[in-house]
RNA sequence: GCGGGCGUGGCGGAACAGGUAGACGCAGCGGACUUAAAAUCCGCUUCCGGUGUCCCGGAGUGCCGGUUCGAUCCCGGCCGCCCGCACCA
């Protein structure tokens, strides 16, 4: 290009980023305080903060977009925003790095943190940093203690001995949903079942209310609610007990939780789970038993899927008898019965519940009715290979034939509470929350174990409890455990020497009041509770659904428990709910069948990829989930290194809604750069008078109606999480600047300034650019502010497009001035020649008008 | 198995409250500019058909049916996909 020619105006977003991330920051733009003032409007954003893992990924980047865009626009809809950030920093990938690479974990950890938290500024996110802090920060976790010597108080903690999910990988106790398909989480390691003694937070407490209080969860996914009310599963139904014929071992009798009290009469054998203590005596005596006991604890639950038709158990040869008939009955070991679930037991009732069917039917057991589908006749009725498990009538069975199943259910309850063998009850899914993790990064639970006075709680003089800096990671096992001085502590009781607590909190401990921590980060308690009772609840909460069930309901239940502990007042700690979906890409693989980053491949025009130096074909595999080992990964860093944070942020908006999977292309990214270049040139390049200048009356109306049409647009889009269509708008406002080029200059402003207004929560830093040459010299910056406001005298239109259709098919279009009467617009749908073609003479039998939108003539 | 959700061009998706289906973007095609390319700009782009300059007709929102003047939207029945829970007694 020659030198003479207008050079083109060029956004230098690598030079203008950081500058607007610096003024933002020197005037304070996001701070905000502990104490909102009098009459301020509260917004609290958070976004789940991430685990310090080494780099940020395409999945943070999405996540802290969508909450800088609603925080951006909260703001600048005069609310007073709460948007912190912090770091999950306690977990074992900072231990397996220690043990790997001998880096300390704190080490570790901080220096990561150090590496994201600059990622993180370069996105331009709208974060009050001074509210910064890691879980890690002896200031943090000493608080948590706090927590916990407050909730070992109230009896919401407790010391229970329990079987237990044993990743031997990762030498630690798993929770029942940290194991999934039979697997640790993390370790993918097989799970065994071991019996030890464990802290508890007795969640269970707070069942029914936990449960009852989703219906007022209106601003979360429903199917996160629900999945969040099977997970607490209320069941309603009886345990009783089972007498043994010959008592064993000191026991006398089984007791057994049913949904079903009204089948009792249909029972044919009782089954118990391996871990049940009368598997054990079975066990004890019987080599045959003990051998299946072992193989249902070595099966777990991986192998329970692969066998998953598969019912099977061992007679023990004990016997019970039934309350009600007196009869006997055998008494199995069955693998299908959960020793967590209810009692771990059952009565098997093999006509009414399918997997006792296909036991009976397995081991010849006896399959009586009785229940009988209505209109099914009493003497033929049987039983095939289906189990009834729909309404009926009572029949077969004494004192209940004739009920219908609730009746019969109610009647069940009622004669055995009379008779003292069981009572109708409430049983729940949901089990107490293990806490305790054989692990050194986490928060020590602040307890001293006495052999004379028992578990001591340490003195509050004596928080934090610290970790120890010098530990040994070359040996398996618990490094409290085996640290040489740290645990041996003098009892604060009674002064005689004792041993202080080596476990350690799960991690979704931490996380699961940091929100609350968030409101006052420096406080000297856990949460000052001024600032507690003015920022809470979170407004808008916003994160992954894979954390729908673990880390919801666990913060749901601190909330309570700090409420029934007098830090805070409050039940529901997130009032609204957004759950995004994953970022995607392409997989490739190479010749050799190696998997490939992106970076090192070549797509060609034609579809097909080689890879980028070797010039070999590769092969394009599925858009999945992006992940270390497909390699189908994308590094945040770079492209904000090579398009900008705008682009990185425009782009992740515009591809489709954030609550679905996106998938991040190549060609997508160059999309959205272009587009800011080209808004950037429409701008720069721009003849417009002086900000301020009215637009004359009636000038330029097609344009000033596409710009205030677009502010109520935008504004609608964001308020609904609808931030592609914001986008889409965007889009057609920029059209249609650039459209009208001979309109109203001063018109064109005001399109120009709505622009830079509107995009301001999705790409800040383009916006602040483009606001310093609308308005140059301005003291103030786009991010202080006000959002700009739809004239709906402005958005009107004089004229409307009708649909004309003949009997309801499209045919013509017409245009009316708004408020024509309908005879005349009537008149002029008719007068339509292809609409007189369509009707081909016919009469019109019915004419529909709907303002605005369509004529149908039907004829 | 139970519960929930989804299904719209080559692709991501849009569509107020039952009212012109396919906005906007990506990709593609054609053109302008250029020695050439990149960049940029202009145009076309659901499918089929008709002597497609302006145009007209038909089909069309997974499939079949229903309600309605009119259905992506409501109802019934299928098919497919996705997610959650899963021996839950």
């Amino acid at each position: 290009m020659k030198e003479t020619e207008k050079a083109p105006l060029r956004y230098d977003f690598a030079e203008a980023e950081p500058r607007w991330q610096k003024a933002w920051e020197e005037r304070g733009c996001f701070a905000a305080p502990d104490i909102p003032p009098p009459g301020a409007r509260k917004y609290y954003v958070l976004e789940m903060f991430p685990y310090p893992s080494g780099r940020i990924h395409m999945g943070h980047v999405r996540n802290y977009t969508l909450g800088d865009v609603v925080a951006r626009y909260k703001r600048a809809r005069g609310h007073l925003v709460l948007h912190p950030m912090g770091w999950d920093a306690f977990g074992l990938p900072a231990e397996n790095a220690a043990r790997e690479r001998g880096v300390h974990p704190a080490a570790w950890t901080y220096g990561n943190i150090a590496t994201m938290r600059a990622e993180l500024k370069r996105m331009g996110l709208s974060i009050d940093w001074s509210r910064e802090f890691a879980t890690c920060d002896p200031e943090y976790y000493g608080k948590q203690q706090k927590l916990l010597l407050d909730f070992l108080r109230a009896g919401l903690i407790e010391r229970k001995e329990s079987w237990l999910n044993w990743d031997p990988v990762d030498g630690t106790v798993l929770a029942n949903e940290q194991v999934i398909d039979g697997r640790g989480w993390r370790s993918g390691a097989p799970v065994e079942k071991r019996k030890l003694s464990q802290w508890f937070l007795k969640i269970t407490a707070f069942a029914p209310e936990l449960l009852s209080a989703l219906e007022g969860l209106t601003r979360w996914p429903e199917r996160v609610r629900l999945m969040q009310a099977n997970w607490i599963g209320r069941s309603e139904g009886a345990r009783l007990t089972f007498p043994l014929a010959e008592p064993v071992d000191g026991i006398t009798g089984v007791e057994v939780f049913t949904t079903r009290p009204d089948t009792l009469f249909g029972m044919s054998f009782l089954a118990v789970a391996a871990e049940h203590p009368l598997a054990a005596a079975a066990a004890a005596r019987d080599p045959k038993a003990a051998e299946f006991v072992a193989e249902c604890r070595r099966m777990g639950t991986s192998e329970a899927v692969i066998e998953a038709a598969e019912k099977r158990g061992h007679d023990t040869g004990f016997r019970v008898v039934h309350p009600f008939t007196g009869r006997e009955y055998p008494v199995w070991i069955a693998n299908f019965v959960l020793m967590e679930y209810g009692t771990g037991a059952i009565f098997g009732c093999p006509a009414h519940d399918q997997r006792d069917l296909e036991f009976a039917r397995k081991y010849g057991l006896p399959v009586t009715p009785v229940v009988l589908p209505p209109g099914a006749d009493p003497a033929s009725f049987a039983i095939g290979d289906e189990a009834f498990t729909g309404e009926g009538t009572a029949f077969n069975s004494d004192f209940l034939d004739g009920l219908d199943v609730a009746a019969a259910k109610r009647a069940a309850i009622a004669r055995l509470e009379e008779i003292g063998a069981g009572r109708g009850v409430v049983n729940w899914r949901l089990r107490d929350w293990g806490i305790s993790r054989q692990r050194y990064w986490g928060c020590p639970i602040p307890v001293i174990h006495c052999e004379a006075c028992g578990v001591v709680p340490v003195p509050e003089s004596d928080l934090p409890v610290l970790l120890p800096e010098d530990v040994d990671f070359s040996v398996p096992g618990n490094p409290l455990d085996h640290h040489p001085t740290w645990k041996h502590v003098p009892c604060p009781a009674c002064g005689r020497p004792a041993r202080r607590e080596t476990d350690t909190c799960d991690t979704f401990v931490d996380s699961s009041w940091y929100f609350a921590r968030f409101c006052s980060p420096k406080a000297e308690v856990p949460v000052l509770r001024a600032a507690a009772d003015a920022w809470l609840p979170v407004d808008q909460y916003i994160g992954g659904i894979e954390h729908a069930i673990l880390h919801l309901l666990y913060s749901r239940f601190f909330a309570r428990a700090m409420t029934a502990t007098g830090h805070i007042s409050l039940s529901e700690p997130f009032a609204g709910l957004f759950t995004q979906g994953m970022v995607q890409h392409e997989s490739y693989k190479g010749a050799d069948g190696r998997w490939l980053y992106p970076t090192e491949v070549e797509k060609r025009p034609d579809g097909t990829a080689v890879h980028r130096e070797t010039g070999e074909p590769v092969t394009i595999g599925r858009v999945e989930a992006m992940s270390k080992s497909k390699r189908n990964t994308v590094d945040p860093d770079a492209i904000i290194g090579r398009y900008g944070a705008d682009t990185a942020r425009w782009f992740i908006l515009s591809d489709n809604p954030p609550e679905r999977d996106m998938e991040w292309t190549e060609a997508g990214v160059a999309g959205a750069f272009r587009f800011t270049q080209r808004v950037y040139r429409m701008v720069a390049g721009a003849a417009l008078p002086p900000p301020g200048t009215p637009v004359p009356e009636g000038a330029s109306r097609d344009l000033r109606r596409i710009t205030h049409r677009t502010i109520a647009a935008v504004t609608e889009a964001l308020e609904t999480f609808a931030f592609n269509v914001a986008v889409a708008r965007l889009h057609e406002l920029a059209n249609a600047i650039e459209d009208a080029r001979d309109a109203d200059p001063a018109a064109r402003r005001e399109a120009m300034e709505a622009f830079a207004r509107l995009i301001s929560p999705m790409m800040p830093h383009l916006a602040e650019e483009l606001w310093t040459l609308l308005r140059p010299g301005t003291e103030r910056l786009l991010a202080e502010e006000a959002w700009p406001e739809a004239d709906a005298a402005l958005m009107a239109a004089d004229t409307v497009k009708l649909a004309v259709q003949v009997s309801g098919k499209l045919r013509a279009t017409i245009e009316v001035p708004v408020g024509a009467d309908e005879a005349a617009i009537f008149a002029a749908a008719e007068a339509e020649e292809n609409v007189i073609r369509a009707l081909g003479g016919r009469p019109i039998r019915k004419r529909i008008h709907v303002p605005g939108r369509i004529v149908n003539l039907v004829a």
